[in-house]
DNA sequence: CGGAAGATTGATCAGTTTCAAGCTCCGTGG
DNA sequence: CCACGGAGCTTGAAACTGATCAATCTTCCG
């Protein structure tokens, strides 16, 4: 159970009614995991869908011989594991939180009672699965179509405007940056390496000051290409 | 315009009331393709979506120095391009007709007004991009976590399962073929021969004859690897 | 202080792409 | 009717990107 305050501040909820809000409220159950704990894996029967109070999940696929890649991972105010929701019944990756988080769990039945009565609510979902989509469709790109220099440069480009500075830490380990972007811890410390003796950026440790932005962004795009 | 029986056929639209339908019909714009013709391009404006009559499309991205990934292949019956429809408003990546198609459009903003009034209607469409989310991360997987010629056999395997036989031709291009499956039309054909030579298949030309169902699962899993 | 997890570095290797050339099939025009 | 020409496909050799294996180093807690 949590509090409407809280639910109401989500963008998914945006345009219910005081009393939705309240039966919403009365249907939603509260999880809290610990960093590392598994909160679901493919193929388990999904219930329902969660959404990130605080904290952060990752939600990632497994090979036979456990290599990982990431699809997304999800902050606060984020929904996510939709899927079973709506189609088929089974969870179609597995997820994990990376720290201490706190989220809420929407049961399917209860959800769905409350989409066939207010529309806005089915547009909301509808809106969050469209971008989720478009996010899944520039990682088949950027997995598929460029390589894993273009893919950092995009990556440490894209963090620094959402940090809106030039200087920030990275907010998750660098194992799962390298699972993020589809390759291994070895290649992106040597990359990381290279960016530096280039000039592109300074690192130490999980700091990460970019020094030439333009030349990042032309890696990002393809254009210029990473002497040997 | 299209007519109310083609309409009421189609998965996404079922549990419409026959006025909903007639209405429906009254929005909707038939459009045909010659085989190659581009239907959208990504980043353009996308003022509704479509669904194909018959026919096939290509939805796929474009790398900077003209390489292809093909995220879907839509046939008779299948909607596409929603995404522009609930968020942004853009396409996330580009639609060509792979063969002579009749496509309906079916525009945004009457599109919407229909799934206020009709919740089962959302549901549906819920359903639809709830499927596509699933697709995506497979391919994802697909592409990040397995090699070229698990990815084949499982295409083999898949379509021979479509067609309900072991013998059957290649519905598309061995060029568009290697861009599904994000490798190079030389590497197909190599792997094409590989698998002949191990007795998994025969082929010649688009002809295809599954030999070995459990090897190819095998391949498919990751389970055997292929001889040099 | 000890130990484990994460990160770095070096050497080697495998899978796939690229470039280049030749082949096959088919539709077209002489 | 046959020759031409082009698109798609195949085949070979070379190059490259990134992965793997293994060892070392660092960090950070308990």
């Amino acid at each position: 159970m949590a509090t409407i305050a809280q639910i109401q501040d989500m963008a998914l909820f945006r345009g219910l009614t005081a009393e939705q809000l309240q039966e919403l409220a009365s249907i939603v159950v509260e999880k809290t995991f610990r960093r590392g704990q598994t909160i679901f894996r493919e193929g388990e029967e999904g219930k329902g869908f969660y959404v990130v109070g605080f904290g952060k999940v990752k939600i990632y696929k497994l090979s036979r011989d456990g290599k990982e890649q990431i699809l997304h991972i999800f902050g606060p105010g984020e929904p996510f594991a939709e899927v079973p929701v709506f189609a088929g019944q089974c969870y179609p990756a597995n997820a994990e939180a990376l720290e201490e988080s706190r989220l809420w769990f929407i049961p399917r039945v209860g959800f769905i009672e409350l989409i066939r009565r207010q529309p806005s609510l089915a547009l909301n979902m509808l809106a969050v699965l469209s971008r989720r989509l478009r996010q899944l469709a520039a990682l088949v790109e950027d997995l598929s179509l460029k390589e894993v220099p273009a893919r950092l440069a995009a990556y440490l480009l894209y963090t620094a405007d959402q940090k809106g500075s030039l200087e920030f830490d990275l907010d998750i380990p660098k194992t799962q940056l390298a699972n993020l972007l589809g390759t291994t811890p070895e290649t992106l410390s040597r990359l990381l390496s290279r960016f530096a003796k280039e000039g592109f950026i300074e690192s130490s440790g999980p700091k990460i000051t970019l020094l030439d932005k333009k030349g990042l962004q032309a890696l990002a795009a393809g254009l210029r290409r990473l002497p040997a």
